[in-house]
RNA sequence: GCCUCCAUAGCUCAAUGGUAGAGCAGCGGACUCUUAAUCCGUUGGUUGAAGGUUCAAGUCCUUCUGGGGGUACCA
């Protein structure tokens, strides 16, 4: 490895020697690959500029052929010794794999068919030190072949995310569609009289989820700080004193577990609509989903993981405990405490005995209910203890006005009919907080917020949107790391764990 | 956190407990329509780390580190 490094600062100095400097400052590249692929005949008289890295080379003495790689695309380029001359030809020798260059020339087509610039005229934009993965690779009746496949070298792509883009260009094409999925849900709410709000990151009292909170200090006012766990109760200050639609579109952190669904900081859309209730969340979700499906795929169908899912409104509703008689053939209604406890404790030994009905039937739901769920389905009224911060249901006793969104037994989303009781809001969270001693993840109480319920929320409907998870199920990416440019990661190297 | 699988050259992978190898990349040479270019020659290794068993360890054992999959937590 050091050895190659130093062979190509070698090349450099041959470089520099040759009176031409390898870090020049800028070029215009008045074509993209891919508009002269889709359409060579429009370049075959007027000569075209376009830059990009070297990703393959093909010498052949005095001749060579090469791909260089754009943002949108490869194309061919061949350069001759008598086109481009002596000198230039002998720089063009000293490149390597993954340098940068900018081309111009007209274009031709080869005779085995393939779209080619011939090279008039080159300039080196980078010359790269550090050798990238070799992928060979051949178009075999149209589908792209690779020989030697970088993408199982999971660790090298999200470590070294660079390489990951340059090499695989379906990754690429996530991150251009997660922009475009960014877009559209903000047009969505924009469209619907919304305005973007931001929330501190840095929280004096956690709140608005349940989950355990990375801790801070700020030192010139020595306090601890936690990082947000959600922005619920800062956007609903905001309702109260009147923006009466809002919505934060950012991280929150939580420090919980890793996995396929599950990154410690994720990005998170709230949305409050005041005068609105859950009913109103779930037009404003199909919404949000079918415009960003709309964006990056042109349809309302998915490929998940194999599945068709059609995401055209209305999507179906069931309450929790109608969908655990349907998909689990239990009648929740008709069995005891105890008999409910004895069927949890079949996912989950450890069980407490404490845990109340209400938990009982939502832990139940998502042993036995939540994978079978292809969707998209919105799973209503959950058991009232299972948030503080939601109206009780106006149908069904010992339950509230929330639902949860699912797609493929991803849980990608969460909305309530809020809580403007001052009174009864106080009462929920006090209680809540009793259980501290329990349940560690429960937040402290915020009597900020409190005292802002006090001075009066309006009737407020209020949705969450995962994000990651929104553009895993349009993307069709299995893991949310696939979604995410820079995943958290344990540190390859211990010694890393101690920097700063 | 627990279970399980994996870690060998820049990349993809071989090597029955017995001299660490191949292809591609790199380096030198030949070649003016190649495309996994071809041909000749060639460099490159603390086998993830540390211990142990053995005459002998990439291979067996232990621990550690990193990663994958599963599972738990994440109302």
């Amino acid at each position: 490895m050091q050895l190659l490094i130093e062979q190509r600062k070698a090349k450099i100095e041959a470089i520099r020697a040759l009176g031409v400097d390898p870090y020049p400052y800028r070029f215009d590249p008045a074509n993209t690959t891919r508009e002269i692929v889709a359409d060579p005949e429009r370049f075959s008289e007027q000569p075209v500029s376009i830059a990009g890295r070297l990703m393959s080379i093909r010498g052949k003495g005095k001749t060579a052929f090469a791909h260089i790689q754009d943002a949108e695309g490869r194309i061919q380029i061949y350069v001759r010794r008598d086109a481009v001359g002596e000198t230039p030809y002998s720089i063009w020798n000293l490149l390597d794999i993954g340098d940068i260059i900018g081309v111009k020339g007209p274009v031709f087509v080869t005779h085995t068919g393939e779209t080619t610039v011939q090279v008039t005229e080159f300039v080196v934009l980078c010359k790269s030190i550090r050798p990238l993965p070799v992928v060979k690779e051949q178009m075999v009746e149209g589908e792209r072949r690779v020989y030697d496949d970088i993408r199982s070298n999971v660790e090298l792509r999200y470590r070294h995310r660079s390489i990951d883009l340059i090499i695989n260009p379906e990754v690429r094409e996530v991150f251009r569609k997660r922009s475009q999925i960014l877009q559209s849900v903000r047009r969505v709410l924009e469209d619907r009289g919304f305005i973007e709000v931001e929330t501190p990151a840095l929280q004096r009292v956690y709140g608005g989820a349940n989950a355990r909170p990375f801790k801070t200090h700020h030192n010139a006012l020595d306090i601890d700080l936690y990082l947000k766990i959600s922005p619920e109760l800062y956007l609903k200050r905001l309702v109260v004193g009147g923006l009466e639609r809002v919505y934060d579109l950012s991280k929150n952190f939580r420090n919980e577990g890793i996995d396929r669904t599950h990154n410690p900081e994720f990005t998170m859309l709230e949305a409050y609509q005041a005068y609105a209730d859950f009913n109103d969340m779930m037009a404003l979700t199909e919404a949000v989903y079918v415009e960003s499906c709309l964006k990056v795929n042109g349809t309302t169908t998915i490929s998940l993981q194999g599945r068709e899912i059609n995401l055209e409104p209305p999507w179906e509703r069931v309450e929790m405990v109608e969908a655990i008689g349907k998909h689990a053939g239990i009648s929740v209604e008709n069995l005891s405490d105890e008999e409910l406890l004895s069927m949890v404790r079949v996912h989950d030994p450890d069980a407490p005995a404490v845990l109340s009905r209400g938990m009982l039937i939502a832990d139940l739901f998502e042993y036995r209910v939540e994978k079978e769920l292809t969707g998209p389905v919105f799973v209503t009224n959950h058991p009232e203890e299972t948030s503080p911060l939601c109206k009780a249901s106006r149908t069904r006793p010992g339950f509230i006005e929330r639902f949860e969104p699912y797609i493929l037994g991803y849980e990608i989303g969460n909305a309530y009919s809020e809580m403007n009781d001052p009174v009864r809001q106080r009462q929920l969270l006090e209680a809540q907080a009793a259980h501290r001693e329990v349940d560690g993840e429960v937040p402290p109480v915020d009597e900020d917020f409190l005292r802002a319920m006090e001075i009066g929320m309006p009737p407020t409907g209020g949705l969450g949107i995962g994000i990651d998870r929104m553009v895993m199920v349009l993307t069709d990416q299995a893991s949310i790391r696939d979604v995410i440019a820079f995943p958290t990661l344990r540190p390859a190297d211990a010694r890393d764990a101690d920097t700063p």
